[in-house]
RNA sequence: GGUCCCGUGGUGCAGCAUGGCCCAGCACGCGGCCCUGUCAAGGCCGAGAUCGCCGGUUCGAAUCCGGUCGGGACCGCCA
């Protein structure tokens, strides 16, 4: 018995009928009319309608009476016509139907805990718990084959660009800045550690040196930090890089790249070339570094409006140097006072200051002329209702794209179906982090744009970066850059970072005695490939298009993973855990 | 590290703000019987939850309070 060449379910047609066939499959469903019954039959493929008749086949009809759902079967008989007036147009197969002369259970089932065909999604612990059962329903199969295509796809695009698929380690070096490592300890080396890859950074700049010239990895990433909606801890990016590239040619083939996927998979052409947005542009006027570019709103700045104001919120935020910002809601003057409210909660999360509005509890410590003012500066039409934020300028802006995003989604504001790809483009070389020290913006092998390399110790944080994120739709969906490939730049880019000469040593050291053997300037992207594959599929959750992810807490729900090991392990590893880390087991899920 | 939402038979939901009318309701599913053209088959009958867990308030808790566990969304974080 060998059901590996049998038809799929879904498959058959008016054009097989007559055909004997054998299929196999899982019942979705049995329907028994005491004397008939019909029986859903289903596989990856589809679905299609067997009938046992008692007259014609009683040994089968027999055994499907005692199907249940889930049940795995063979079938044997003939494929035929329905009867006049019984065909289901709601079914691919529903011209035809199969007519079983024999039928095999080949494994039984208990009831699912959940129905596979159900409209309703169970609770996502369920669904994880259940994986195998969850990836059974209809809509991960295509998930699921979607990424395979986008695999295919991706392999066969970058193969006729020239690229070469390399394979880089996943027992590789801790890297303390950036992400957080995953570690994995060392038997051999006491004491010592490997780390998994954030990604394949240093390794694909190394493949550059050894004059792999075009690479390209389907590739997987791990960050142990903490999970969002759009943000697993293990994830996949297409990691690429090439030589003697400018970023004009990195625009070129990502554009192409997707441009391919979208017309393949959907049907659909990608505008192009995409638009380009400087990283402050996109974060004035979207309030975002990832900007959903199918909602027309936009922030102003509002600074020079006010700037002579009495009210008190604006004057003691934009004192102590910060900015004033305006979201124009248009049509707003129907905002209720409890929807304000709510988008005040909104920017309060967010950790701005506040929230404020026009018309509304400013009126009456603004002037007329300021007023008008105000209404100018953000473009707002009459009927418009004013948000103002006025905090330091990451916190403005960081409250009004989510102002603006929510403000979108309540009002309808988002044009559903489109497609709005852009660059971000250039990025700044240098940002400041929390405690207002200078730190990189992408990462610290980017390439400081040429005309600006002047400015690098003095004015550090003027400097443009040759870096690029490209955005779809409010993701960020890949991050890039050329990279330095100068030993004297490169450390000198170290040096302003603060790192210590022995630091760089231990940690780049062969990064930079590889760049004493001949470097060809280069440059790459890493395209996250989940994301991309969420919006092909239409879905706003990262652990849909994963085939067994982990819960937002980074378990495992059907392995039951992360798990206490053995103690003869630990001591292989020369580990031992720390006491009050050994009484907080995970509880059974 | 923080904020918020959710947890009620197998699944999805209602009940919770105004505690007693709830030893908890509905749909699907499940079990039995009937039924030869259904396709979310139909009809009849039936089983199944002490309301995530622990504690408190109260004469009385699914409902109020505290804690805890689990799931989710977000802020911080994510070169």
């Amino acid at each position: 018995m060998s059901g590996f060449s049998a038809p799929g379910c879904g498959t058959l047609r008016a054009a097989d009928v007559g055909r004997r066939v054998e299929l196999y499959g899982w019942v979705a469903r049995r329907r028994d009319h005491g004397g008939l019954i019909f029986c859903d039959l289903r596989d990856r493929s589809g679905r299609v309608q067997v009938t046992f008749n008692p007259a014609t086949a009683p040994a089968a009809h027999a055994t499907a009476e005692g199907l249940r759902a889930e049940y795995v079967v063979r079938v044997g008989g003939t494929v035929q016509r329905r009867p006049e007036g019984s065909e289901n147009r709601a079914l691919a197969t529903g011209e035809v139907e199969v007519a079983a002369v024999e039928l095999e259970v080949l494994s039984v089932s208990r009831t699912p805990p959940f129905p596979i065909d159900g409209e309703r999604e169970p609770e996502e612990s369920v669904r994880l718990r259940y994986r195998y059962l969850d990836l059974r329903r209809q809509r991960m199969q295509h998930i699921l084959e979607v990424r395979h295509r986008v695999n295919r796809i991706t392999r066969d695009y970058f193969d006729r660009l020239g690229f070469r698929e390399v394979e880089t380690p996943i027992l590789t070096k801790a890297t303390p800045e950036g992400a957080r490592d995953f570690l994995v300890p060392s038997r051999l080396y006491p004491g010592r550690f490997y780390a998994l890859p954030q990604s394949p950074q240093q390794m694909k700049q190394l493949l550059m040196v050894a004059g792999v010239q075009r690479y390209y990895q389907i590739a997987r990433c791990l960050r142990d930090e903490d999970l969002r909606a759009d943000r697993a801890a293990e994830f996949t990016q297409l990691d690429l890089e090439c030589s003697f590239c400018d970023e004009e040619d990195i625009f070129e083939v990502i554009e192409g790249w997707i441009a391919e996927l979208w017309r393949e998979i959907l049907g659909v052409e990608v505008a192009r070339p995409w638009p380009r947005l400087s990283m402050s542009e996109s974060l004035l006027r979207y309030g975002t570094d990832k900007p959903d570019l199918r909602c027309e709103l936009e922030i102003a700045d509002v600074g020079e409006a006010v700037a002579r104001t009495e009210a008190r919120v604006l004057r003691s935020a934009l004192e102590a140097g910060g900015v004033a910002r305006a979201l124009a809601v248009p049509g707003g003057m129907d905002m209720s006072r409890r929807e304000l409210a709510e988008l005040e909660a909104l920017a309060r999360g967010a950790g701005g200051a506040g929230l404020t509005w026009l018309p509304g509890p400013l009126d009456r410590h603004l002037s007329l002329e300021e007023q008008a003012r105000l209404q100018e500066a953000a473009g707002a039409r009459p009927g418009d209702r004013l948000l103002l934020v006025a905090d330091r300028k990451r916190r403005a802006e960081r409250v009004m794209g989510l102002l603006r995003q929510e403000v979108a989604r309540r009002r309808g504001l988002v044009k559903e179906g489109a497609w709005r790809f852009c660059w971000i483009y250039p990025m700044m070389l240098f940002e400041e982090d929390d405690q207002g020290n200078l730190t990189y913006g992408h990462h610290p092998f980017t390439r400081p744009m040429e005309q600006d390399l002047h400015l690098v110790e003095e004015r550090p944080y003027e400097v443009r970066a040759h870096a690029y994120d490209f955005v779809c739709n409010g993701y960020e969906l890949g991050s890039g850059s050329l990279r330095i490939h100068d030993r004297a730049l490169q450390e000198r880019v170290f040096e302003i970072l603060g790192l210590e000469a022995e630091t760089i040593r231990s940690r780049f050291g062969h990064l930079l005695e590889a760049f004493e053997y001949g470097v060809p300037p280069h440059g790459g992207i890493a395209p996250g490939l989940d994301r991309i594959v969420m919006l092909l599929c239409g879905t706003d959750n990262i652990r849909d298009v994963v085939a067994f992810p982990k819960t937002q807490s980074m378990q495992d729900l059907m392995m039951d993973a992360p798990s206490p090991v053995d103690p003869a392990q630990l001591r292989e590893l020369h580990i031992q855990v720390a006491p009050e880390a050994v009484s907080g087991a995970l509880p059974r899920p």
